[in-house]
DNA sequence: GCCAACGTTGGC
DNA sequence: GCCAACGTTGGC
């Protein structure tokens, strides 16, 4: 089982939103980047975990707990030329691009902002991908270690 | 709104 | 294959 870390902005799909989804579950696409793709495609399996966070808000930071709940198929958006995330390049024969569905499994009790996890870059959180400078990456997985460690900060 | 950091594109 | 130009991300 690999934990996870994925991120939102807010103004485009928050957890809020995620909670009035149907079956609180959506599918994640518009993932327009190959590394994070590649670990959506290739490394997320049913029943992972992954973190939901916020980013480019006030405070940016860890929201809530969501779980994989169907593997990666072809993300269609990709071929819809009024869709924001359409791709020209994109070939229906040969898929491009991928998503996966993921379940809210509960809101965090408060917010784990930025600022607050780089209190522990140091040491604990010291190779969270998440707190590498320049740090892009919308899908990145985390360790059991970090997860837990975060959980317990909660 | 700014801008550093990064990924992608395309000419050569 | 190199790399300049460009577009995007995301914290501040």
């Amino acid at each position: 089982m690999t934990f996870w870390l994925i991120k939102s902005e807010p103004t485009a799909f928050s957890i809020a939103d995620l909670a009035n989804s149907k079956n609180k579950t959506t599918c994640w696409d518009g993932v327009r980047n190959y590394q994070a793709r590649n670990f959506m495609r290739d490394d997320m399996k049913l029943g992972d975990v992954a973190f939901f966070y916020h980013s480019s808000c006030e405070p940016a930071g860890i929201v809530g707990i969501v779980e994989i709940v169907r593997e990666a198929y072809p993300d269609d958006t990709a071929l819809d030329k009024h869709n924001k995330h359409f791709d020209a390049k994109s070939d229906p024969k040969s898929p491009r691009w991928f998503m996966v569905d993921v379940k809210l499994k509960r809101k965090l009790k408060r917010t784990i902002s930025l600022a607050e996890l780089r209190q522990y870059e140091q040491r604990a959180l010291k190779d969270l991908l998440l707190l590498r400078k320049g740090n892009r990456l919308s899908i990145m997985p985390i360790t059991k270690q970090q997860w837990d460690f975060i959980l317990s900060i909660e």
